[in-house]
DNA sequence: ACGTTATAGTTTGACATCAAACCTTTTCTA
DNA sequence: TAGAAAAGGTTTGATGTCAAACTATAACGT
């Protein structure tokens, strides 16, 4: 951040958290769509990736229970899966015990991205955490904990 | 977060610091957007009020330095600042020593907003960082600072 | 059993956002 | 001095995102 900042007040400071909390995710994701690119995955955003991440961890999951996870309204799962479906990186099958529910499940082609994804993810964690110790991300982790839930 | 997360592995937890910063964020975004909308500031996001803090801050700014206070791109720039133009809170004039620059102004509607804008930024420093010392803060933001220059 | 209410996911519209291309003006270099 | 390069901001296209409205299905209450 520039200069710009210099000079103010200091009650002001506690706001800049917010906003270096924005900047910090602008950031990362910045880095994951340039890595996710060099690694000829294109098209991919990070919410994609949120997707993915999801069903490597937990298998077969429902949409409502994918918008839940990456924390994203119903219709842009809707939009973001159906993307990751013509990238045949997964697939929809509706639930035979309620036809409402559509659950979305990886591909061999999605599976086989699970390397690439770990090294993309690998590659941000290295790269964010240069210089932290474990006592200091607990302590930054346990910190946006205590925000999040006030918010 | 929901339970999902679960029973996962140790060396998974790192990522969920980013991802939480994400959470953080898009929850801040929420708040504001609420509350900008309770003082019937409807259509104004966040990254308006960025916009107009900064000039509430340093007065009369050229497009670019907007740009680069508010960590956004020159053409989203030109959107956000044509929006607050059309709802009468900044005009633009060209520089006189340089007539590719456009310098961006409050108007006497923009200016009488501010006490708003406090209020609102109040509300959410208020939220977000209740239960939380000065020092926690400090530390929080010095970790932030050092991923983001990571980054 | 039937009508009402709730749920799951989709469609539609609006908009913030970035990148690329573009146009005008200014600066730089030979 | 003239042409090339750079800078400032706009236009255009694509896309992630949310909210509202919608459709089909399931659950609930009488």
């Amino acid at each position: 951040m520039s200069n710009y900042y210099q000079g103010m007040k200091a009650d002001m400071k506690s706001e800049l958290i917010i906003r270096q909390i924005g900047q910090v995710r602008d950031k990362a994701n910045a880095f994951l769509i340039k890595e996710l690119k060099r690694r000829h995955m294109k098209g991919i955003a990070p919410t994609h990736g949120d997707i993915l991440w999801a069903l490597y961890t937990y298998g077969e999951l429902p949409m409502n229970k994918l918008a839940q996870i990456i924390g994203r309204d119903k219709s842009t799962v809707t939009a973001l899966v159906n993307k990751l479906i013509n990238f045949k990186y997964v697939e929809k099958r509706t639930d035979p015990a309620d036809s409402r529910i559509s659950n979305i499940f990886l591909t061999e082609k999605g599976r086989a991205m699970k390397q690439d994804f770990w090294e993309v993810s690998e590659a941000l964690r290295a790269k964010a955490y240069q210089g932290l110790s474990k006592e200091q991300m607990a302590t930054l982790m346990e910190l946006l904990n205590k925000i999040q839930e006030n918010l």
